[in-house]
DNA sequence: AAGTGTACATATACGTCGTAAACGTATGGT
DNA sequence: ACCATACGTTTACGACGTATATGTACACTT
């Protein structure tokens, strides 16, 4: 310990601090903060998946105890709905590099692409944008999601949907990314060290008399449906909830 | 507590004992099975959500020690795939209970309706469906589940599909269902104690300015998208990924 | 320069968790 | 009468989430 302070470390107020820099951090590596946690969770997350998660293991990574988390993250929990903000702060990131569609149903589909790509590069916390949305009542979900809630609401609404239209299509096109995404994300994988995809995908394992569609289709099946399959059906869903666009061809 | 064994139920040496009913239950209610197992964890997580699941907690629930469970499921993984299991077997349950249809597209709608009926009678087990998918791969899942994939490929099959276009399709009606179901499961209610709407739902935590469509959706978006929009999405995407089947009036 | 409040991180402790390993004990077959 | 087997218990260990109490170093008074 020891290593002291630098006193041209800043004011606190001004809340100066260069990156790797120790100011008020007790000799460690630099001052803890939300983004600094929740980064590292990402990353601990991304690379040895969620139950690789905990308050003591986060804290350890970032060179401090657990309990100093307390102080940018309520409890696990939190930790978890921060996760769930990272990803919708990086689809926001994703938006902002390209430009917005002119037209609302490119924007859209511009939307369901990021969120796609997202997911997927993140795909052990993906799930918690199904799960963590069962536990957290909408009005209290990070703000990232609610503007990308609000986003797709005054999309739907500039394409000329009333109030109860605007829902019903808002909840087709959530819906609808949220199950293709996680549909994507689906284990398909047996054993990874066998080359013959058959036994790749453990098909042995399933009753060929009662599961024949199923084993003639796995193969297929594993290969990712691609961003292809989400277009497509999110074309779908909205020529059917917005009416006056008819199908495709235009 | 404290039930003791019940004299009659046949003498230990002899080894005589009614039909249905075993001996060498060490004077518990009953011998444990994999069926009474799992039915007490879904009873459990229905009464008290799932992280109230414990191998201890649930041991206690069929007056066991914890490590007795592990016979029957072989850790506490194996138990949350006992309750997807659990979840498709009343599905299959459901479906028994109704006529199938004749047309594959009522099929698939009796199926979708079923399945949604089921996951919002057990909200606190529907999260399993997303998560657990990403953890077992396919040939390693519940056979009732496989079961359900197979049903739904031999319907798109019997509609004419050729393989690739069965696994779209196949993508398409699971990924909808799954996320239409996960979407009407999402907690909108922040004080459920307060009576005006706007409290109820907690809308002066939203900035207004920043947020205004959500803000005015969020009452809509509170009452659950029922069936209706499940089938009318399900159509939808019929329409597009079974070709030939047109816009809905056939 | 000394003192003080506050922001930040640590230390300690408690109860619960999943589960490995070893151990009874009753049962059914011989 | 004996034994193998099936079934449940006991004990133990390390990791977990987190309440509470305890430092410690900074910025701001005075």
């Amino acid at each position: 310990m020891a290593i002291k302070k630098d006193p041209a470390a800043g004011t606190p107020a001004s809340g100066r601090r260069a990156p790797g820099r120790r100011a008020g951090d007790h000799g460690r590596y630099g001052r803890l903060s939300r983004e600094r946690v929740l980064a590292t969770a990402l990353e601990l997350v991304d690379r040895e998946g969620l139950s690789a998660l905990s308050m003591r293991r986060t804290g350890a990574e970032l060179g401090v105890e657990a309990m100093a988390l307390y102080r940018y993250a309520a409890g696990k929990d939190a930790l978890l709905d921060g996760l769930v903000e990272a990803l919708y702060t990086q689809l926001e990131e994703q938006l902002a590099a390209s430009a917005e569609a002119p037209d609302w149903r490119d924007e859209l589909h511009r939307i369901a692409a990021a969120t796609y790509r997202v997911a997927l590069d993140h795909p052990h916390v993906a799930p918690l944008l199904a799960t963590r949305m069962l536990a957290v009542p909408l009005a209290r979900r990070p703000l990232a999601v609610l503007r990308d809630h609000e986003r797709i609401l005054a999309l739907l609404k500039r394409a000329g949907l009333d109030e109860e239209a605007t829902v019903m299509a808002f909840r087709a096109v959530t819906g609808w990314v949220l199950g293709y995404v996680l549909g994507d994300l689906r284990a398909m994988v047996d054993n990874p060290d066998e080359p013959e995809p058959a036994f790749r995908l453990g098909l042995h394992r399933m009753p060929a008399r009662e599961l024949p569609c199923l084993r003639a289709a796995a193969p297929t099946l594993a290969r990712p449906g691609a961003p292809e399959g989400l277009a497509a059906g999110l074309d779908a869903l909205l020529d059917r909830f917005v009416p006056g666009t008819g199908p495709a061809t235009g």
